[in-house]
DNA sequence: GATATCACG
DNA sequence: ACGTACGTGATATCA
């Protein structure tokens, strides 16, 4: 047998375009010519050759219109046409298949389709063929026989069609699927159909007439509703069927014989080079990074004249700053740049301390310099953070963005001369935007959020990094062989359960005992065609069979000893301490995020997990931990000025249980424990843009009912709707949202054609400005808290943030004045039209507290 | 490196 | 008919 593939070229063009135009920028090259429908097509035929390894390949190709649109004159109308990125693409197209050694066919008058059909015609007729449509289209199953079948292309991977296949799916044979077309219409190519028909109904009626003519035969037998359509759309319906019909005999004077797949040829990778394919171009190196910085490597400081205003960029052997050395650092004065080798940084920086010095991850510099204090007044990663950069640790990713090249971080590591043209050209980069980003931070009104809050905070975050946490690993090791013991007793129960033993941590294994082996249903797929098997589905089978508690339990216990008993000693340094990272410019609300180790994720919902704490002990007497109550919600009642709320709040009153009275519409006495958890789950999910669905999978109710509540909650308390569709409005039209403290973040979804997407949008912009401001609130009063704390020379340390909650280690003397301090600034650093309020505990660790 | 899962606010 | 709550990070498994 020979086997040949055919694609559908067009398909795969469109399909790769708009994969990845959703979110936003297109992918170029240099020369500004629009690339990624061809990097995505490219891949997907060089991912074809390498699945099928195919004798014999040819690619489609539509051609402008067809006789379809001369028959019908709303052919394909209404569809969006295709934006110029991907027509100045569609050429190209044709030279990289013809550089690949593959044939391409396009046929005035017809569409891809028709060539494709007209040539597995052919093959059909030659019996030494059979033949492999490639397309997500599923116009095409019309062609599937015995010789023909279709890799159907899906979101994720693809699905085999084949005869046997597409009868069990849609119950009829495949070349009725012009019927199913004929009968329900495609509204992506505007074919009508029958009014009201949808694909449901037409593959009943199919089921049992077989073909389209033989319904209008038998239409006598039909009833009600579905007859009246189907007569009064007859017309309409034969016309769409022969619209939908693949024409089968295109002229085209073609052999089967000269599609054989040739291979590639040298001028492949000319053509991907000229894209700037990369990642394709195997054989030959990557063009060297075009790198030139004139710089004086500075031998004594001797050689430095003063100035007013100097930039430095150091850099570090590992991007973890608390375990890594100082390389080398890159200086400008604002006419002449140095590399500064670690020995003599100190002294530079002490030489230059009455200048103004920028630099770009001020963070990481203060405690590669150990604290000393370099007095910096601009971080430029701070400030492409507010400004919606893109940025990552490695200030190359900006710098390469605009155009200069330059070594990135791994690449700098590997010689002296590249770390010194990276961290020279990094100052002077540094020095020579800084105005430029000043003017467009105050042009974005963000100048106040940047100098008061983000810079200040700097310095906050890198001292509690510093401090470091300190951790008990005998703690952690008691719990972890207890724990150990445990999990091997449920694993022996799950063995005995399962009849065999299997690796319970895979998913997969997990699947097929549970539901292959042990014959339970199974609740829906993964992304990868394998059983779901997280928790919220297992325990929809609890009481099916005792293994799913077991495996339940298991989760749990080796969720603990992995990701915290044993993944936590690692992190504990000689000193003692656990010294996480803080990254500050990260998120999109402006929250903080906390790695190596994350220390805003240690367990404590679960009372056996919460036990981790007990680890974490203060270095001084105790710790003190303050959290806001509800800010989210406080904040939601300040911006939608929402009287009720607002009202509920200043009394004092339990938001939750008031929620509930008034959603039940009974008295505040009245309202059960149960009802309480309902009217939480309501507004949280509120506060997310939840909908009835999954308000009502989170807590177990109809959807209907769920909706029920929500539709209430936004009835009486009318300032929060009018919060959500002006939030949503205004979004639409600006393109982004803002904090109360004007942190800006830009949604590119929000006007997205894709209703997923868009609504994705949606709810980022009602979530933000809530997440946002509640983030700006507390990042304020952390630079009050500190300053204070240094004013007044307190002993005691401000150590972890959580979100809405600070722990400090204090000196029990200053207990009384460091609680009534940070209290202090936490409800008052703004004033909202509700009141902040922040609740205490204390305890001699973490567990207590 | 992607995916599935689960820990937190 | 679609697919279903915002923001994170770490670990184990597997292609």
């Amino acid at each position: 047998m020979k086997k040949i593939i055919l694609v559908d070229g067009n398909n795969l063009m469109f399909r790769s375009y708009y994969a990845t135009a959703y979110s936003g920028a297109v992918m170029k090259n240099s020369k500004g010519f629009a690339t990624n429908a061809l990097y995505g097509f490219t891949t997907m035929i060089n991912k074809i050759i390498e699945e099928e390894k195919p004798e014999y390949m040819a690619v489609a190709f539509d051609i402008g219109k067809n006789f379809r649109h001369q028959k019908y004159d709303n052919y394909k109308a209404g569809r969006q046409e295709a934006p110029d990125e991907l027509l100045t693409q569609m050429p190209k197209a044709r030279e990289v298949l013809n550089a690949m050694g593959i044939k391409y066919y396009e046929v005035e008058n017809y569409e891809a389709d028709d060539i494709i059909g007209t040539i597995t015609f052919m093959t059909e007729k030659d019996p030494e063929y059979e033949a492999i449509i490639v397309s997500s289209d599923k116009d095409l199953l019309q062609l599937i026989s015995k010789e023909t079948i279709v890799k159907l292309l899906k979101q994720k991977g693809h699905i085999w069609m084949n005869e046997e296949t597409f009868k069990k799916e849609y119950g009829i044979d495949p070349i009725r699927m012009i019927d199913l077309k004929a009968l329900s219409g495609d509204a992506s190519d505007n074919v009508p159909g029958v009014k009201g028909i949808g694909e449901k109904t037409a593959l009943k009626l199919l089921q049992e007439y077989k073909t389209l003519e033989n319904i209008y035969a038998n239409i006598e037998s039909i009833k009600g509703a579905v007859k009246e359509k189907l007569i009064t759309g007859k017309e309409s319906a034969f016309f769409s069927k022969e619209i939908c019909t693949i024409y089968r005999e295109v002229p085209m004077n073609v052999s089967l014989d000269e599609m054989k797949y040739l291979g590639p040829t040298e001028k492949l990778e000319e053509i991907y080079s000229e894209l700037e394919f990369y990642s394709l171009i195997k054989t030959t190196n990557k063009k060297p990074k075009v790198v030139t910085s004139e710089y004086k490597i500075l031998e004594s400081i001797s050689e430095l004249k003063k100035a007013d205003i100097i930039s430095y960029y150091i850099e570090s052997d590992n991007p973890n700053y608390h375990r890594g050395n100082i390389l080398g650092m890159g200086l400008y004065d604002g006419k002449n740049t140095y590399f500064v080798k670690s020995n003599l940084i100190k002294e530079v920086l002490e030489y230059y301390q009455n200048s103004l010095k920028y630099t770009y991850d001020l963070k990481k510099n203060i405690v590669l310099l150990k604290d000393f204090n370099t007095n910096t007044i601009y971080d430029l990663m701070v400030a492409a953070y507010l400004l919606n950069y893109p940025s990552k640790e490695d200030l190359a990713y900006i710098m390469n963005n605009e155009d200069i090249n330059i070594p990135f971080y791994e690449e700098i590591l590997k010689s002296e001369n590249m770390l010194m043209q990276g961290v020279t050209l990094k100052a002077k980069y540094i020095y020579e935007t800084r105005d430029e980003f000043i003017k467009k931070l105050k042009m974005e009104e963000m100048y106040n959020l940047f100098e008061k809050t983000e810079m200040p905070l700097i310095s906050v975050l890198a001292r509690m990094e510093m401090s470091g946490i300190k951790c008990d690993s005998n703690v952690l090791n008691e719990m972890s062989e207890e724990i150990k013991i445990k999990i091997d007793n449920v694993a022996h129960k799950i063995y005995n359960y399962a009849g065999k033993e299997f690796n319970i941590g895979s998913p997969k294994q997990l699947g097929e005992v549970l539901f292959d082996h042990l014959g339970l249903t199974p609740k829906g797929k993964t992304a990868t065609k394998n059983y779901k098997t997280d928790a919220t589905t297992l325990e929809k089978l609890l009481g099916v069979h005792p293994i799913i508690e077991l495996i339940l339990e298991y989760r749990n216990l080796a969720k603990l000893s992995s990701t915290y008993l044993e993944g936590l000693k690692p992190y504990i340094m000689d000193d003692g301490l656990i010294h996480t990272i803080y990254k500050q410019t990260l998120t999109r609300t402006g929250r903080l995020s906390s790695v190596e180790p994350n220390l805003q994720n240690i367990p404590v919902r679960d009372e056996m997990g919460r036990k981790v704490r007990r680890a974490f002990i203060p270095v001084n007497d105790l710790f003190l931990s303050c959290d806001y109550s509800q800010i989210e919600l406080r904040v939601l009642a300040h911006i939608s000025n929402s009287e009720d709320l607002i009202n509920a709040f200043k009394q004092g009153m339990d938001i939750h249980t008031k929620v509930a009275s008034d959603i039940f519409d009974i008295s505040e006495e009245a309202v059960t424990k149960e009802m309480r958890r309902t009217a939480k789950a309501v507004i949280f999910g509120i506060v997310y843009g939840i909908s009835g669905f999954g308000l009502g999978e989170n807590l177990h109710l109809p959807p209907t009912q769920a909706k029920k509540y929500i539709d209430k909650y936004l009835e009486l308390y009318p300032g929060v709707k009018e919060y959500m569709d002006n939030i949503i409005k205004e979004t639409h039209e600006y393109g982004s949202v803002r904090t109360l403290y004007n942190r800006k973040r830009i949604i590119d979804e929000i006007n997205n054609k894709n209703y997923m997407i868009r609504s994705a949008g949606e709810r980022i912009a009602l979530n933000t400005p809530i997440q946002g401001s509640s983030a700006d609130i507390l990042k304020m009063a952390m630079v009050r808290i500190n300053d204070e704390l240094l004013a007044s020379n307190f002993k005691s340390k401000m150590l972890l943030q959580v979100h809405d909650e600070l722990v400090f280690d204090v000196v029990e003397e200053e207990k009384e004045s460091l609680e009534k301090l940070v209290v202090d600034i936490m409800e008052n650093i703004v004033s909202l039209k509700v009141p902040l309020k922040v609740g205490i505990d204390y305890g001699t660790n973490w567990y207590e507290v």
